[in-house]
Formats: C-alpha cells, sequence, structure tokens
DNA sequence: CTGGCGGTC
DNA sequence: GACCGCCAG
C-alpha cells in the first residue's frame, strides 16, 4: 500500500479511538452519578466526616449533618462535591420541608417567616443539580439557617461560587460549612432558631495530586472584601466551634494542614 | 446565583 | 397551606 493509504487507515482509527474513548467515559460518569445515593454515605460521608458535638449525625443521599436541638440548626452540613455534580439542569423550587429524619424534631420553616432572615441553605441547591431528587433534598429544614439576604445573596454566595469553581478546577472538593454555634445569639421563631454571629466553611481536596485545605470564617455580615481575607486555619475553627473535622486523616496530615492559614495551593 | 412575597384557590 | 408568578440584588 501507499504511504497516503497507511496514512489514512491510522487518521481514521485514531478518530474512531477517540469517539469510543470519549463514550466509555460518558457511560462511565452516568452510571456514577446512578450509583450515586446509594453510595452516598459510603463515598461521601465516610472519611472525611467530622465529629458531631451533639451526638446527632443524619445522612442523607446528597449530604450529611450534624444537627444541634437547642439552636434548631445543623452544626455542619458536609458533602463531596464532585465534578461530575456540577449540572446547569433547572428544577423548580420546592417548598421547604421539616426534616423527618432529625429525631429531636427539626425546625420548621414557620420560625423564618417574616423574621426579616433568609432560609439560607448549608448545602446550596447549586451544589446538588444533578438530579432533581438531590436538588430537592437540600430543601430541608436541617440544611438551612437564618441568614441575613444582603450577606446570602452576597459574599456568602461569592464564597458557593468559588467552591463550585474549585470542584470544576481540582476534579472535586469535599466541604463542610455551617453558622458557628457559639456565644450571644439572636433568635428567631416560636422555637428559637439560632442566628449564628459567625458562618464557615472548610474544604479538603485530596483528588488533585497532595492533599490540600483550606477554611473561611464570615462575619454575618455581607462584606466587598475579596474572599481571600476570610481565610483561617482549620484550627481556628475547631476552636471556635468544638469540632474536629478531619479525624480520619493521618494525625501528621491533619496536624500540619489544619494549623496552616495559607492558600496558595488554591487558585482565586 | 441568592432569595422573599402577594394573590388565589 | 399549597401553588403560581413576579420581584430584587
Amino acid at each position: 500500500m501507499k504511504r497516503r493509504t497507511w496514512f489514512t487507515i491510522i487518521a481514521i482509527a485514531i478518530i474512531i479511538g477517540v469517539y469510543v474513548y470519549e463514550y466509555v467515559l460518558v457511560e462511565a460518569e452516568q452510571a456514577e452519578i446512578v450509583l450515586e445515593g446509594k453510595e452516598a454515605k459510603a463515598n461521601t460521608n465516610a472519611f472525611f466526616l467530622p465529629t458531631s458535638t451533639t451526638n446527632q449525625i443524619i445522612h442523607h443521599n446528597g449530604y450529611s449533618l450534624s444537627y444541634s436541638e437547642p439552636h434548631e440548626q445543623a452544626e455542619w452540613v458536609a458533602y463531596e462535591l464532585k465534578k461530575s455534580h456540577l449540572s446547569n439542569t433547572n428544577h423548580k423550587r420546592p417548598y421547604f420541608e421539616i426534616d423527618k429524619a432529625v429525631k429531636t424534631g427539626a425546625a420548621s420553616w414557620r420560625n423564618y417567616k417574616n423574621s426579616g432572615y433568609d432560609r439560607g441553605h448549608l448545602c446550596p441547591a447549586a451544589d446538588r443539580r444533578y438530579t432533581k431528587a438531590a436538588h430537592d433534598e437540600t430543601f430541608l429544614t436541617s440544611n438551612i439557617s437564618p441568614q441575613d439576604h444582603q450577606f446570602n445573596a452576597g459574599i456568602w454566595n461569592t464564597l458557593e461560587q468559588k467552591v463550585r469553581y474549585w470542584a470544576r478546577k481540582y476534579n472535586g472538593v469535599f466541604v463542610v460549612t455551617g453558622g458557628v454555634l457559639s456565644g450571644r445569639m439572636k433568635t428567631i421563631g416560636r422555637e428559637g432558631v439560632s442566628v449564628p454571629n459567625y458562618f464557615y466553611k472548610v474544604l479538603i481536596d485530596s483528588n488533585s495530586g497532595k492533599t490540600k485545605m483550606i477554611a473561611f470564617l464570615m462575619p454575618h455580615k455581607d462584606s466587598s472584601k475579596p474572599l481571600y481575607e476570610f481565610v483561617v486555619s482549620v484550627d481556628e475553627v475547631e476552636a471556635l466551634t468544638g469540632i474536629d473535622f478531619f479525624p480520619e486523616l493521618a494525625d501528621e496530615l491533619e496536624n500540619k494542614l489544619e494549623a496552616s492559614r495559607s492558600y496558595k495551593d488554591w487558585s482565586f
């Protein structure tokens, strides 16, 4: 055969190869999404799960939480935001429901009505758009905290968008977030839902090379400062909340990463 | 994206 | 109370 013929054959083979490869990749991703719910506890909630100071951990398919009955909200909500979770699908916004999995009785959404505060998602609805079920599951009252609207739609929203950016960039991140339930707090509603004075977010990435962490502590008010101004060490968040964030991590690594307040490994 | 709210049945 | 559609930053 002529050289040109060989070249043509090889070119076609490469093109077919790429298509087959992509097809297999897409199939694998879809299979992963289908399994998401069943594997949530094993994948999302095992290794990086924080400790509970309230002894009430609840696992949902899309996230886990530790519920604080005295403050009528979660002390933390934890979930893995995989790159494959990121989706542009629009879902109709459902109504908030009382989380029946909370045995002590989760707060009613009525506490928030006319309170002047948003029902602020802890696990954002936008992080669970991959299925309608996952999206709707974020509308449980165990996943919300009273948030000032300017804060929620402002700097906090900006941080949540940055988390999605990192999930895309670093092939997924594990997220732990909540209000700091300590000190003197305002309360709202008949059940007295505490209004946190600070909110935190702790991230760990173990998917893109060496394991890295970053933590944010934000006063409960909107700000025009850049996000990195709110970076603190994980140790600082632990000191405020009493939560041990990554107890399953090897001690040496945990101690080193949690003491650091450097954000050089995180692209802003 | 983050949400509230008023009107209707 | 549930639902729809409109509203704002």
